[in-house]
DNA sequence: GCATTAACAGCCG
DNA sequence: CGGCTGTTAATGC
């Protein structure tokens, strides 16, 4: 039996899942880190405070699972998370990474569904979540809340028109380039800022990609002044030529 | 031709 | 030491 299969069955709190098991409160730094609070008042922010929980997870582990009931709206602080919609029946379709800073979740919470996809930790990470009550006592009396919200799922529209075209670009070089570009998005996921900690494995299985393809594109990259190429990640140094590259 | 897997040495934290 | 990187060789579509 797995470890969410366990807390879910063995715990009696109210709410089931991964931050029910074994998170913590947020530090004062993880919290500084967190692009949305900011747009709260006092009252609101003490609440959030209250109900925000962060948990490490190992590689491997998933955050949440397709067809589990929401439970709640997660963040990023720290690690790499993969979200794919692979079904029990069939190969996984779409991939697409989740770094530092992000926070996803918020179509399942607004719609009080099941989860629609797995997220997966590609690597030791850490993940913050709030209540889905939460999320919507905010959405239902914070205007800054609102337009923090509002603002995400505009910029992830951009994101997702993004991934249809990466999709349609045959050459590897094009592919990692806009993967990359996305990955430093700097509204979606403020956390990552110039230097994206990624491995060139974790990329290669992002983009598609096998790991030695993936080098070769990376050093196109650094070739044309694009990136530089670090130890365990990517640093960016042209963010809007990354996003429009291609060869030749 | 081009990408993939396999394998390896070297380097980094 | 374990994990990551850069590189080469063999294989496949």
């Amino acid at each position: 039996m797995s470890k969410a299969q366990a807390a879910a069955r063995g715990s009696a709190a109210p709410r089931s899942g991964l931050l029910a098991a074994r998170s913590r409160r947020a530090t004062a730094d993880e919290l500084a880190g967190i692009p949305w609070l900011a747009r709260l008042d006092a009252a609101e922010r003490s609440r959030v405070r209250d109900d925000l929980r962060v948990v490490p997870v190992e590689a491997g582990e998933y955050v949440c699972r397709i067809g589990r009931p929401v439970t709640y709206w997660f963040g990023v602080l720290d690690g790499l998370l993969k979200m794919s919609n692979d079904s029990a029946l069939g190969m996984p379709i779409t991939f697409t990474g989740m770094p530092p800073g992000g926070w996803f979740g918020e179509g399942t919470v607004l719609k009080r569904e099941v989860y629609r996809y797995n997220i997966q930790a590609l690597r030791r990470s850490v993940v913050a979540g709030i209540g889905a009550d939460t999320f919507h006592w905010l959405v239902d009396r914070s205007l800054g809340f609102n337009r923090f919200v509002l603002d995400q799922l505009n910029e992830r529209l951009g994101q997702f028109i993004a991934a249809r075209e990466i999709d349609r670009l045959t050459h590897p070089d094009e592919r990692v380039a806009r993967s990359l570009a996305a990955l430093f998005h700097p509204l979606l996921y403020p956390g990552v800022g110039e230097l994206l900690r990624i491995t060139q494995q974790e990329l290669g299985y992002l983009v598609g990609l096998s790991r030695q393809r993936t080098n070769e594109a990376l050093a196109a990259l650094q070739r044309a002044r694009l990136i530089r190429v670090e130890y365990g990640g990517v640093r960016v140094l042209d963010r809007e030529r990354l996003r429009v590259y291609r060869v030749g």
